[in-house]
DNA sequence: CCTATACATTTGTATATACAACAATTGTAA
DNA sequence: TTACAATTGTTGTATATACAAATGTATAGG
């Protein structure tokens, strides 16, 4: 279906189409992705944080850096922080050597948990990525890398 | 910039690439819009309103139809149109018709100050789609299209 | 040493949104 | 006509997020 009848819109200039069309996509992308998580209880946010801790194989992760992978920015991710404690799936301490940071490290609990949630969250991305082929995904992944291509101007 | 590099993680299977990407991009493409719309003091949903309003022309609208057409879902319609009702952008009534019902309009003062943010949103999408030409935007629209396909099973 | 500045994070305030409970109105059917 | 269900919106609660101000810590220059 096009994202004119979709939205049940008069026919659209090319970059307003596809400006809305991305939006819309990406929306439903993350209704799915959320929908797989909703039976463990956890945001799409809360996951993509601890799925970057589990990366980190050990280390400690400090805000900064967490912020910095996320896939959506965030002004805000002590308080997402705060509620993967309340869960008792990360621990946060004062790093010892610049007391200005903190460590944020995943526990066994958070380490299982994701686990868990790893084949519904797969599960989720095949459903969003099932239309295409190999080569239209690849394309696609390109034509929006291409997209985000800063300017020199 | 590869998403991979965008996020500094380990390489990911496409599903999984191509997921993070499109929700990565529609971030950015967020982002710019909001910049847009930042010096008119209105939010990208709440000019999503006001748009979907104009395309009535004149006619109005009740909370269900605007729902139906907003790009992002809502389940929260009355909350926005509160607020455009006290920047006077839109008025609401009760439909006399059937009283469960409201009717929405935008005013002329709404009308105004669309078209004056008209043209920061269109500079706005020409910078979102601005990397790639007439033939790449229609093929990823399409890809975008394809995606969202529903299976029938 | 003292102070200005930069850094890393936290907190307050506002918007957007999901979900569930609630309320009002209308339609239907015994 | 009364009972019940469906329709349409509103409201309460929780999460996510943007932005700005505040907090606490480190560092560099005088």
């Amino acid at each position: 279906m096009t994202i004119e009848d979709q939205i049940q819109t008069a026919p659209l200039p090319l970059s307003r189409k596809l400006s809305i069309n991305l939006l819309y996509t990406a929306n439903w992308a993350n209704d799915i992705l959320a929908e797989a998580l909703k039976p463990h209880d956890l945001s799409l946010q809360q996951f993509n944080v601890l799925r970057i801790l589990r990366g980190q194989k050990g280390k400690p992760a400090n805000l900064s850096t967490i912020n910095d992978r996320m896939v959506t920015k965030m002004s805000n991710t002590t308080r997402l922080v705060d509620k993967l404690i309340k869960k008792e799936f990360v621990v946060r301490e004062v790093c010892p050597s610049n007391r200005r940071k903190v460590e944020i490290l995943i526990t066994a609990k958070g380490l299982e948990s994701l686990q868990k949630m790893d084949e519904a969250v797969a599960t989720a991305e095949d459903k969003i990525t099932a239309q295409l082929n190999s080569n239209e995904l690849e394309h696609l992944n390109n034509l929006l890398n291409t997209l985000r291509t800063e300017t020199n101007n």
